[in-house]
RNA sequence: CGGGGCGUAGCGCAGUCCGGUUAGCGCACCUGGUUUGGGACCAGGGGGUCGCAGGUUCGAAUCCUGCCGCCCCGACCA
């Protein structure tokens, strides 16, 4: 049988597009630069809004919806923020159709021109603090914590499937703070929230730091950031949270009267994750085989193939299995397809991520006992039906734990202290991955190494240690290493 | 926006250079049968504005002109 998917080596990027081909998490759509979200793909965020979600709420936030348009001189009311986006940004000019005169079709009518341009939102904080300013009078009023679940559209260059869609689905938090300090720890409780989830749920091992000023959100004073490393070497940015300071507030308006009747501009913060972390996901577990999902958040974790296929006999334990699955938690698919043979269906699972198949065949029924594989070593065991779902129930936890383990080993297998430009060439054009370096604090210089390597500063690490060094370009004093690669 | 490639059945492609029966192959799909512990086989069957619009010609998937779309690689970005 021919190959399906091609294989890391061979192409990385292909491999990547066949993957979300093969296992059905997306499709290219009529709409260029659009994706179409599959059943799986979709079933794999709605797993993740789940539970960030849950965490959300859990830090005492609420959510709300903000229009999907803003109007064109809401943007231009932060400058830095307007500078950001501008150059991808769709916008709406007029509000109807016609029929063509000479038959061929629809047109736009040229007098319904709107008198003022809408923007598809790229994000929501001008059309957010607009309304904030009706919201809030009094230091009663705050801390204001909301977040949305909505989708933007930025007009990107070149797309590809979750990673960088011209559309994407994300949740983004926008919330308005009293006092400087307040604000500047929201932010970095939800980057925390984000680094949580990644590693808990994802199984994607994060290094938590800041962006420097040139990687900063536009309109940012303090953007913090999730980067995790990929299989081929490259870093991406999977979350950010931003202290806004008082940017916004001032833009539009905002302020508080605080206890003593004195007025005063709120501070803000805003964070997001996307869809993307959907192509995070399949970049730091899958293999040649196919997508490799964390059971935490595999729409189906397990399935069942009866062997060599559904007879009364092998349905009837199949049946029993999947009571005890149900009961423990665990989403489970039996497999009743009878002209797919065996061999096909575990190469299709394996295709598509299902961390753990079970195979029901009469030979293991008369010793009582069922074939269970695991997705992520590919190992095969023999598992008897006694305590089947408690068994299920930690091979799950450990196939979490182990997809989390390997990522970070490969990490640390990719995270480079280099002193010297020389060095940092080569092992960027060698291996990739993280490399740890000293750096002079001038944007002239993280530009100059960009220019010269294509890598970046991905962050100033929070656990930086403070270290005397020289930059590896200029030379001049630096205090502590940053995490420099290349992103996507 | 630069550089490369491609538009022929749901998907992947051949045919295009050098115009000529009824446009073909693999996968998938439908029917029947034999199979079945790692991607089964046989037989039969359905499915096409050959990207679009002009032109040349007795005749165009094939030649000419124009247009449209998509993919990959780069610069910009979550």
């Amino acid at each position: 049988m021919a190959k399906e998917i091609t294989s890391r080596e061979e192409n990385y990027s292909q491999w990547y597009l066949d993957i979300v081909k093969k296992a059905e998490l997306a499709d290219n759509s009529a709409v260029r630069g659009c994706m179409v979200i599959k059943p799986t793909g979709f079933a794999i965020w709605e797993n993740m809004k789940e539970q960030l979600d849950r965490m959300f709420k859990e830090t005492g936030h609420v959510n709300a919806y903000f229009p999907l348009f803003i109007p064109k001189s809401f943007l231009s009311k932060e400058a830095d923020h307007v500078e950001g986006f501008a150059k991808e940004c769709a916008v709406v000019t007029h509000h109807r159709l016609m029929n063509n005169p000479d038959g061929s079709g629809v047109v736009v009518d040229p007098d319904a021109r709107l008198e003022e341009e809408l923007i598809v939102r790229p994000t929501s904080e001008t059309i957010i603090w607009n309304t904030y300013r009706d919201w809030i009078q009094s230091y009663r009023d705050l801390p204001l914590l909301i977040n949305q679940w909505a989708n933007v559209v930025r007009w990107e260059m070149r797309t590809r499937p979750f990673l960088r869609t011209a559309e994407f689905l994300w949740q983004e938090g926008h919330t308005a703070h009293a006092t400087r300090q307040e604000a500047i720890e929201e932010a970095q409780q939800m980057h925390e929230v984000y680094a949580r989830f990644a590693e808990d749920y994802m199984a994607m091992p994060v290094i938590k730091g800041a962006k420097t000023a040139n990687e900063r959100f536009a309109g940012a004073e303090e953007t913090y950031t999730i980067e995790a490393l990929m299989q081929d070497g490259r870093a991406l940015q999977a979350g950010t949270s931003h202290f806004l300071g008082q940017n916004f507030a001032k833009a539009f308006d905002v302020k508080y009267a605080d206890q003593n009747n004195k007025e005063e501009y709120v501070w803000a913060t805003s964070w997001g994750v996307s869809t993307r972390l959907v192509g995070g996901l399949i970049m730091t577990h899958s293999d040649d085989e196919g997508l490799v999902l964390p059971p935490k958040l595999a729409p189906i974790q397990v399935v069942i193939v009866p062997i060599p296929k559904p007879q009364p006999e092998i349905m009837e334990a199949a049946e029993r299995i999947v009571a005890e699955l149900k009961a423990q938690g665990i989403s489970v698919f039996v497999d009743t397809d009878k002209k797919k043979r065996p061999g096909f269906k575990f190469a299709e699972y394996e295709m598509k991520g299902i961390p753990v198949r079970i195979g029901i065949g009469k030979r293991d029924l008369a010793e009582n006992k069922v074939e269970v594989a695991r997705r992520d070593t590919k190992e095969k065991m023999s598992y008897g039906l006694d305590q089947i779902g408690t068994q299920i129930k930690n091979l799950l936890e450990e196939i979490q734990n182990n997809l989390l383990a390997t990522a970070k080993k490969y990490r640390a297998e990719h995270t480079t202290s280099v002193d010297s430009f020389e060095d940092f060439q080569s092992v960027l054009d060698t291996k990739g991955g993280f490399i740890s370096a000293h750096w002079d604090g001038t944007t002239d210089t993280e530009l100059k190494i960009k220019e010269l390597t294509k890598a970046t500063i991905r962050c100033i690490p929070n656990d930086q240690e403070s270290e005397d060094g020289v930059d590896l370009l200029t030379g001049k004093p630096s205090k502590g290493r940053v995490l420099f690669a290349k992103a996507y």
